[in-house]
RNA sequence: GUCCCUAUCGUCUAGCCUGGUCUAGGACACCACCCUUUCAAGGUGGCGACACGGGUUCGAAUCCCGUUAGGGACGCCA
């Protein structure tokens, strides 16, 4: 049966470059029909778990990556916190000890660093010489008398070689001399994460640890472990880390000034802080920018276009195909077609992918979407009245395409607003109002017109507004933009005659007295 | 420094295992033009890659060796 896992650490956020791993373990094991499992890393923890946790498994619940096993729902193999599991973590390290595979060691940091020194000093690989190792109950008294406080470590070869048959790399082999023996258990008696990792992986019968590629060079001390104690070899799988944007580096949340730098990078941080602002939201770059899921949850994305621009960060079905369902996914997905190389995050690409999953919804999804962003940012009452819903309907259909996250609804905040507080862009008011002549003498005359129209309809509005340039000698869009900036402040925006039948009669008239007044000012 | 991994358009990738159908395919991005009422969208077209050097072979993106470049790991972190 096959059994996967991920096993996040309690850090407050959830991390891109994390879900991706997730998503494939998940993947693999609903392919498969296995289960997935979510333990929870937290051997290194001080601070407060469960408030850490939350954003983690809120956004694993986002995405749509359940699990069978693990945080909050518990099952056969609990507890799934690696901090409840230290007593069996000590007990597999006294095994290995009896076994004769690990020992306990009193040399202090210093001893070992100047061993490693020197070894770096002649040019030769450092092994450490054991000069500390205790072999007996007597020997151990005898250090701990001499002030030591001892750990454990393991005994690895200092021959031969490591041979791991990776599911993705294929046949990795290492020197054992090349390895540390690396410590398992500290002084204080808790477990390090390579003793912790097996023994987990092992209890949770765990068929297939599917990992980041940064966890290859770990995998030779661990299956010394699984060796060391008779147990059976999990299938390993080293995936391809995400590298940050534009270089093949790994994807790291400390270096995020850097990636702001990245122009699409950037862009998107900017967008989806503009939302964040209006929204409200306390937000800090550190837990809030493109690197962390929470980022596009509170932006509107949708959860099935992340997930599928992660499904092809490092893996492709065939040469065309890019829009995957979940069923699609889980039905295709392979290890065998995982790219060995980095795949850099690409902004804009994911943006692509959102933009493409936004069009193929309704317009009723859309504008539902949209409502929860009026309705936060305070735009529209809460819960939305049935004229503000019908507003935003009529909104987002005119809008189309161009809402391509929820939260760019935003933009259209010019058709919530009370008429009195519609705020002009000065650039486009100079622009289409005030430097070209007879601009305001046209508004006067056209306002005129507009009260007459009847109906005040999309057609009628039309075929008006080029009856009246033709009459007046002057283009079209001249006419267009000077309305289009009197009624709804922007220079941009989607169709002038939708959004002024949005509006209504009355407030178009109203905005383009206040206009009017405003300009002559 | 040592060990390990990786290498196809700017980016994500297909092709590589099982050499020929590859004057290397798709997508995102970019550029131009068309459409047009601004901004999008759409349409048409374009730019654009097998890291390098040897070998094997009638033939190499594909196999082998080396070089170079990039990355990762070398913790009483995970």
């Amino acid at each position: 049966p096959v059994r996967t896992r991920f096993a996040p650490s309690p850090t407050g956020y959830l991390h891109i470059g994390g879900v991706r791993t997730a998503l494939f373990n998940w993947l693999y094991a609903r392919h498969h029909g296995g289960q997935f499992v979510l333990r929870i890393d937290d051997t290194d923890q001080e601070r407060n778990v469960e408030a850490a946790l939350a954003p983690i498994l809120a956004g694993f619940r986002w995405l749509g990556l359940d699990w069978d096993e693990g945080a909050e729902i518990g099952g056969p193999h609990a507890p799934y916190y690696q901090s409840a599991r230290q007593d069996r973590y000590r007990e597999v390290v006294r095994e290995l000890v009896e076994r004769g595979q690990a020992y306990h060691d009193f040399a202090t940091a210093e001893e070992l660093q100047s061993e490693r020194q020197e070894a770096e000093k002649e040019g030769r690989r450092f092994v450490y010489s054991r000069r500390f190792l205790a072999e007996t109950d007597t020997d151990r008294q005898r250090f701990e008398a001499a002030g030591r406080r001892g750990v454990v470590r393991l005994k690895l070869p200092r021959e031969g070689r490591c041979r791991l048959d990776d599911r993705i790399r294929g046949v990795v082999e290492v020197d054992w001399v090349g390895e540390q023996d690396h410590v398992v258990q500290r002084a204080d008696g808790s477990c390090l994460y390579n003793l912790a990792t097996v023994v987990d992986d092992h209890d949770m019968e765990i068929s297939h640890v599917i990992r980041a590629e940064e966890h290859l060079s770990n995998t030779p001390r661990q299956l010394f472990v699984y060796d060391a104690l008779g147990w059976e070899r999990p299938e390993f799988a080293h995936l391809p880390f995400v590298a940050e944007p534009g270089s093949k580096n790994k994807l790291s949340k400390r270096k995020l000034e850097r990636y702001l730098k990245n122009p699409d990078f950037g862009a998107l941080y900017e967008r989806g802080s503009r939302i964040a602002e209006r929204l409200g939201l306390a937000m800090t770059p550190e837990s809030f920018n493109p690197v962390v899921v929470d980022f596009y949850r509170e932006t509107g994305f949708l959860p099935e276009a992340v997930v599928n621009y992660l499904l092809l960060l490092g893996w492709a079905l065939d040469d065309r195909t890019e829009n995957f369902s979940r069923d699609e996914m889980i039905g295709h997905f392979t290890l065998e077609r995982v790219n060995r190389a980095p795949a850099s995050f690409d902004a804009k690409r994911l943006v692509a992918f959102q933009s493409r999953y936004m069009q193929a919804l309704s317009v009723e999804r859309r504008t539902a979407m949209a409502l929860g962003f009026l309705e936060r940012s305070g735009l529209v009452p809460t819960p939305a009245s049935p004229s503000a819903r019908e507003r935003a309907l009529r909104v987002v259909e005119a809008a189309g395409d161009r809402i391509e996250i929820g939260g760019d609804v935003i933009d259209y905040d010019d058709f919530f607003v009370e008429d009195g507080a519609l705020k002009r862009d000065p650039t486009a008011v100079e622009r289409w109002l005030i430097k070209p002549v007879g601009a305001i003498v046209r508004l006067r005359s056209l306002r005129e017109r507009l009260a007459q129209i009847d109906p005040f309809d999309a057609a009628s509005l039309e075929r008006e507004f080029v009856a009246f340039a033709e009459a007046e000698g002057v283009k079209i869009g001249a006419v267009v933009q000077a309305v289009r900036v009197a009624v709804t402040g922007k220079a941009i925006g989607f169709g002038l005659y939708e959004s002024l039948v949005i509006l209504g009669r009355e407030r178009t008239l109203r905005r383009v007295d206040d206009a009017l007044a405003a300009v002559a000012a």
